[in-house]
RNA sequence: GGUGGGUUGUCCGAGUGGUUAGGUAACGGCCUGCAAAGCCGUGCACACGGGUUCGAAUCCCGUACCCACCUCCA
């Protein structure tokens, strides 16, 4: 079986075939970086970057855009409202946001363009617009899309425009549907949040720089374009619109992942209702427990979140982790590499990026590898080791890829080794002469230390909670 | 009002016209000095009401409820 995606333009599931054989574009739209990151934005990151791995793995050449808008209303507020340049405010978010994509193994794309770097694509592709009747600049200089100018306008989220709502804030726009390609400078907006134009100084509209930088980047037409179901409309319709309108191809497969809920609500910035990374790991949850738990539920479906729920999915983790650890204690970490992924996984991958059922499928062979280990089968151990690594590393989770590891540990783990092993001699020594009580006191110190010392066939072993 | 998605066992979460999803929690067992880890077993789930079928949780019709989008949002 080949790889097949679900394709929200045809609303179904079709097999996945580039334009061009072996190589793949993919866009995804980014951050509008108002705020930092909070996990609900991760969860689509992690999704693509799942996407793009299966894509290489399957022997794709992938080019993967993903944006960054740093200029929008929403910015230049904030802007105004801590009495800093917006420009400052959109770096600092989008820093943020590379770390926490880094911490959760997530790898970059292969640019991240800015919508400010890309003002002469932008105002090209509005020009094209305007020449061929599908917008109109007006007197202040504002340039809109002429929605009543496009027959096809809604078909990408099956709305027929009677049936919206109108927007409250119609400005000088001829219909109330119409959106903004470019926006004239206002007084009292900052002289650096505008650009020249032929049609005055101003500012691009949201939407337009994603069309202009796709089309820069990956052509006229590519492959995949996605991002989370609450940009569907307006933000992938209008795209959709304006890169057809301006004679483009664009894209052969839409994507759009669901979204996290708190509380059976949308976690969002508007909403006040969030959580970042920085803020789960002071609760004791590592990024590689967040992105297990982030791949427990299939992309497109909305994922319930609570602590209660991440915590199960941390012990889910732990048990991948424990037997990964444990066959690479017992067989050595070598033994471990290069493993082959089962075909149930496969399988589950190539339908639509089934990650649930791809965990299952790595829990399958876990469960083969422990008894393989426990019966002292190594053959058996190694080959399942090996492919429970794979499968992991796929997902971007090998537990022993070092992304893992905290940079500090390494040091600090040779020091104390040598001192819990100085204990751990002393509570063998209790356990020969079976003194039970003095080596449960050495264990529990140690553990009140933070250090979980564990009796396996082969000698005790320790780890830090 | 329009559009889309959903309702699965303690919880999360896949899936499918007839065969064990998986994890997690609980209980029982094995192993262990104890614990942890691990293994085995138990729970026979699919919102409700009809229908189609030899057989439906899976297809069809209806009902109820939930969520999202239609305004900035991954």
């Amino acid at each position: 079986m080949s790889l097949r995606l679900y394709d929200t333009g045809t609303r179904s599931v079709r097999d996945f075939q580039p334009r061009k054989p072996g190589e793949v574009g993919v866009y995804l739209c980014g951050l509008t970086v108002q705020g930092p990151p909070h996990i609900g934005h991760l969860r689509g990151g992690v999704a693509y970057d799942m996407l793009i791995r299966w894509l290489r793995r399957t022997g794709y050449n992938v080019t993967y855009v993903r944006n960054v808008t740093d200029i929008d209303d929403k910015i230049l507020v904030r802007g105004e409202e801590q009495g800093r340049p917006w420009w400052s405010i959109a770096y600092e978010n989008e820093r943020k946001l590379s770390r926490d994509y880094a911490a959760l193994n997530v790898e970059p794309p292969t640019y991240e363009p800015r919508a400010t770097g890309h003002i002469t694509e932008i105002i090209d592709l509005i020009s094209e617009l305007v020449e061929r009747g599908h917008a109109y600049a007006t007197e202040s200089g504002n340039v809109w899309f002429s929605v009543s100018s496009w027959a096809d306008y809604g078909e990408l989220s099956n709305r027929r425009p009677e049936d919206m709502l109108s927007s409250p804030d119609t400005g000088d726009k001829r219909d109330s549907r119409d959106f903004g390609l470019w926006k004239a400078h206002k007084p009292g907006e900052p002289e650096d949040a505008a650009w020249t134009s032929p049609w005055g100084r101003g500012r691009p509209g949201w939407h337009i720089e994603c069309s202009a930088m796709a089309r820069r980047y990956l052509g006229d037409g590519f492959d995949i374009h996605g991002g989370a179901t609450d940009l569907m409309f307006p933000h992938h319709e209008n795209e959709l619109a304006q890169s057809r309108g301006a004679g483009l191809d664009f894209t052969n497969f839409w994507i759009h992942g669901g979204l996290l809920n708190l509380s059976g609500t949308k976690m969002s910035k508007s909403l006040g209702n969030t959580l970042s990374v920085a803020s789960l790991g002071e609760k004791g949850f590592r990024p590689a427990d967040i992105r297990y738990y982030l791949t427990t539920g299939h992309y497109r479906s909305p994922l319930e979140f609570s602590e209660d729920l991440l915590a199960e999915a941390k012990t889910g983790w732990e048990r991948l982790s424990n037997f990964v650890h444990r066959a690479a204690e017992s067989l050595g970490a070598e033994a471990t590499i290069g493993g082959g992924l089962s075909p149930d996984f496969v399988n589950a991958m190539d339908d639509d990026l089934n990650t649930p059922a791809a965990i299952a499928a790595i829990h399958d062979m876990a469960r083969e590898g422990n008894t393989a280990l426990d019966s002292g089968n190594d053959t058996a151990a190694t080959s399942s080791a090996g492919g429970v690594r794979a499968m992991l590393d796929q997902l971007g989770l090998d537990p022993l890829d070092p992304h893992w590891e905290d940079p500090g540990d390494a040091k600090l783990h040779g020091a104390v080794d040598a001192l819990v092993k100085l204990a751990l001699e002393q509570r063998a020594e209790a356990r020969a002469r079976k003194d039970y009580a003095a080596a449960d006191r050495i264990r529990d110190e140690l553990a009140h230390a933070g250090i979980t010392v564990k009796d396996t066939p082969r000698g005790p072993v320790w780890t830090v909670d």
